[in-house]
DNA sequence: TATTTGATTCTT
DNA sequence: AGAATCAAATAT
């Protein structure tokens, strides 16, 4: 079942955690992927200092500035690319990074790896995740799974927000 | 206009 | 431990 608006809605934190054992499905063409996200990280608000969105609205950031459900891609390093969910209402800038999923039972950990894996680029950003054909989200199962929450990736200039438990992986 | 940077990954 | 690589953010 497709994932509705009101769960994107909900404070990122929350998204980022019931977004574990969910599944991005990704149509190419005839072919169709299905990966069941098993990592990802919370961005959230003005305040977060890891977030693109804390210094307020740029020409990279506008999408987190947008309506809950869209895809918050952008160029990382110049080589790779990183999808987000974008949650929360208009005027709350945030976003969930997908960081691990798991194709045909295979893991492929790392938002780069993870773009690379499902033919995510740049020119998927700002789409509709609600009302799309080639990318969307749907629920996974519906028992809680166990989570193991930790430090975000990569963010250590972040200082009182770098150690911020707000990293969610699915125990295994 | 010029310089720096980065929610990473791969090679040495 | 260091390089790759470039669009966008920041500094000038």
């Amino acid at each position: 079942m497709k994932l509705a608006r009101p769960f994107f809605e909900q404070k990122t934190l929350t998204v980022a955690r019931e977004l574990l054992g969910c599944f991005l499905i990704r149509r190419l063409g005839r072919g169709m992927m299905r990966a069941q996200i098993i990592e990802t990280e919370a961005y959230g608000g003005l305040k977060d200092k890891a977030s693109h969105a804390h210094r307020g609205r740029t020409k990279r950031n506008e999408v987190m500035f947008g309506s809950a459900g869209r895809a918050y891609v952008y160029l990382i390093y110049g080589k790779y690319y990183c999808f987000n969910v974008v949650t929360e209402k208009k005027s709350s800038p945030a976003a969930v990074l997908v960081r691990g999923v798991k194709i045909d039972g295979q893991k492929i950990i790392g938002p780069g790896r993870v773009c690379r894996a499902l033919s995510i680029n740049a020119g998927l950003n700002n789409l509709d995740l609600l009302n799309h054909h080639e990318l969307w989200l749907e629920r996974g199962a519906l028992v809680r799974p166990k989570i193991k929450k930790m430090p975000r990736v990569g963010i250590d200039y972040a200082e009182e927000y770098k150690n911020k438990l707000w990293r969610f992986l699915l125990a295994d």
